[in-house]
DNA sequence: GTCTATAATTCGATAGAC
DNA sequence: GTCTATCGAATTATAGAC
């Protein structure tokens, strides 16, 4: 009975060492990108040896793709009336980030991918797969193809410089001013011309 | 003689060195970021020894610094007339984007701001030096200062999606399309509440 | 002024002991 | 399951020959 709870325990320490190294990487990868972030930072942080790391995950790409399982959560757009979508998509992306901007996922991302095509490459799946479906259902397919990718644009734009490269300019701006004032930006951008 | 004129050929070939030093170097930071471009590569590029580039330059934070000397050439906003202004802004940097993306300063300080403290400090200076008083001249002190960070944002956001992300959505777009909707996003960023 | 040679690090990855 | 030891490659940077 002694070899039945020591696999036991063994799993979930196992388990428990998995969790902490992807919550390392998060961070890391958060914090200074793909290039710079290294296995061993990673491990340390988690309070094991770089080498678990490999044995988990196997190379570095492969713990990069494993840190990055990203849901947008957008809510249902369809339920929306029209002229309160572009502050709902302003309002769920702010309070996103405002929550936890160093361990949100998407901004983890996209500061890897400007300079890692993998990154890229899955920024380009999460938007087709999960931002282009919700605004085709709520504006149609036609309007949404020609506009959903400005409106990408502006919410990626207050991410960057708000979160990532920390403008003054944006920083010091309330949330409900940002609100107050991106949303009719972002309306502007969904009005058909 | 043959010393003065041998002074004089070494001097040129020295600023011609220099200069293909300078161009190589802002390609690689422009395609690949601070971190993973390296001093072996731009000397490769540049066709001299890497060598060189640590004499010309020092070290690899003082080559990135010179490759970087950004001048927005922004116009001067306060001839054009209010209406026109947020259309201004966004042609002008659809202009300047549009005409050599991969070797324009602004972007490649962009795609190394987001991983590196250094450059994102220049980003802050370029903001604070050039943006912001193009506004607050074409604004006034106030409506600038509570704006001026959104605008950057969106016009921002368009550089990121496009030249660096290389987001479909938004290469996909003329950039007709793209002025004639992103104009009065602005310009509703810059209309008081 | 240019290059060779190399020092000093650092990193990703592997092998193997316990 | 975890760690020690280490390899091999790549990088920044320096010293010095020509």
């Amino acid at each position: 009975m002694s070899s039945e709870s020591e696999i036991t325990t063994t799993d979930k320490r196992s388990d428990r060492t998995k969790a902490a190294i992807l919550r390392a990487a998060r961070e890391r990868f958060a914090a200074q990108g793909y290039e710079r972030t290294t296995i061993r930072a990673v491990a340390s942080d988690a309070g094991i040896d770089a080498s678990m790391v490999m044995r988990y995950f196997g190379n570095k790409e492969q713990l990069f793709d494993a840190a990055l399982a990203i849901d947008l959560r957008l809510p249902d757009l369809t339920t929306v009336p029209a002229e309160e979508l572009a502050r709902t998509l302003v309002r769920h992306f702010l309070a996103r980030w405002e929550g936890d901007p160093a361990d949100d996922a998407l901004l983890v991302l996209l500061r890897s991918a400007v300079t890692n095509e993998r990154a890229a490459a899955r920024m380009h799946e999460i938007f087709a797969a999960q931002v282009a479906p919700a605004l085709a259902a709520a504006l149609g397919p036609e309007l949404a193809a020609r506009r959903a990718g400005l409106v990408s644009a502006q919410l990626l734009g207050l991410g960057l410089t708000r979160y990532l490269l920390r403008l003054p300019a944006v920083t010091a701006l309330p949330t409900e001013e940002i609100e107050d004032a991106l949303a009719p930006a972002v309306e502007a951008v969904l009005a058909a011309e």
